[in-house]
DNA sequence: ATATTTTTTGACTATATGGTCAAGTATTGT
DNA sequence: ACAATACTTGACCATATAGTCAAAAAATAT
């Protein structure tokens, strides 16, 4: 699967590679050390960013949480606005990477079934990041709006025309494709996104893994239900 | 329908009638004046906490929307964070109002339909404050954790109850009530919290009248068809 | 060994912003 | 008319924070 805008890591390493006139192997140490704090740093901004927003998220609370100072932070990237650019991509990469798991190869009810776990594993997996993406949008998309016009029309429209071939097939039930992805999308992220919530009407507890397991069988239930095909 | 958290402003014409020796009629020229500012002022916040957040959105920003001096804007909310309060809360208080449109009384098909009217009417009519709802349950609630413990479980809590009772009876397939909740306030609230996306995937034209009653009609069928029910 | 590059970090700065204040204006009560 | 109260607003301040910088330490190349 094709990373559309991360990995600035590897990136970053071909340019020297290309730019340097040594013929050497890399010098992995530096680009380890480099990718290693660059990970650290990026995962403790997606944490900051989701729970804080963009605005409210301080340079020095992500030094923190990384458990290294302020300066190293900008040392690695230049703006807070580059590092959040780097958590915003990083997210939209891993959607676009399981939206694979649609795959109309299989029928409406596997490809839709399968798209589904992904999205709720995801949601399990990766709250932080959904957070950061639900925020990012709410606020107008300021620095996705690319990839909203471009990746994600392209997908959309392409499962789309797949799902209106299911219907026109009679294999499952007429449906206009866009609600239903929206409502597979706002159905799944709402697991990561609205967590306290859920976690709140829980008793205060996070779901278990049999909770979890529930939560994907129910959701996969009523959408397959609710476009004619028979969950199992 | 009684009101939980908000009317601050009838509240204090109340205090001030309780504490004033005069038994003068209400002077509501006055009163008007106040609350007819704090409207303003609300309606400013909402729209930049939604598309700012609370650390972006600058009190400034807020008073420029509201067309008043900053400092006016202090006059009647002494702080930033009463201000983001009332407005949180009385978008609460909204949904809770609306919640009643799942009416019980009625059968599961009307009650399910009629309370999926009434949240995609709400994300239509208030998108800004379901972003503002959002932002504050993905950073934790800070505010309204008190409303999710009480009324918002209490509400879930009895409602459940009813669907179970109607799943008891045959009258629907069985679910778990929570997801079936959880899935119609996240499909009727990404109309609102994700109105850019789906307005970018829609050419970048925000949806008609026929778009949105297309919406409604394809949300219904999904959920209902979902649980058992035959939509019309 | 020594030069070179990369990384680390405390100290610093410029700026933005929440909130205050006092002086003035409008409104209302008597 | 006049006193009292409510509202308006420009100017101001204290603080927080993104980003800089220079000096040193560490790693790497020759």
């Amino acid at each position: 699967m094709v990373k559309y805008c991360s990995d600035l890591t590897d990136r970053s390493s071909f340019i020297w590679k290309k730019y340097t006139v040594s013929p050497e192997p890399i010098p992995f140490r530096k680009i380890s050390k480099r990718s290693q704090n660059q990970k650290i740093i990026l995962k403790a901004a997606e944490k900051v960013f989701a729970e804080a927003g963009f605005a409210g998220a301080t340079t020095q609370l992500i030094a923190d949480v990384a458990g290294l100072p302020k300066a190293n932070v900008h040392y690695y990237f230049k703006t807070k606005e580059e590092l959040y650019r780097r958590v915003v991509y990083n997210i939209f990469d891993t959607w676009m990477e399981a939206a694979s798991a649609f795959d109309t190869a299989l029928g409406p009810k596997e490809a839709l079934s399968r798209y589904i776990d992904m999205k709720m594993d995801l949601a399990r997996s990766h709250p932080y990041g959904s957070k950061v993406w639900a925020a990012e949008i709410m606020h107008g998309a300021p620095i996705i709006q690319d990839y909203l016009e471009g990746q994600l029309l392209d997908w959309s429209k392409d499962r789309g025309q797949h799902i209106e071939r299911w219907i026109k097939n009679g294999e499952m039930d007429p449906i206009d494709p866009a609600h239903l992805l929206y409502l597979i999308w706002s159905t799944t992220q709402h697991y990561a996104d609205f967590g306290h919530q859920i976690e709140t009407l829980n008793g205060g507890r996070p779901f278990s893994d049999a909770q979890w397991k529930a939560a994907k069988r129910s959701v996969k239930t009523i959408i397959l239900k609710g476009v004619g095909l028979t969950p199992d």
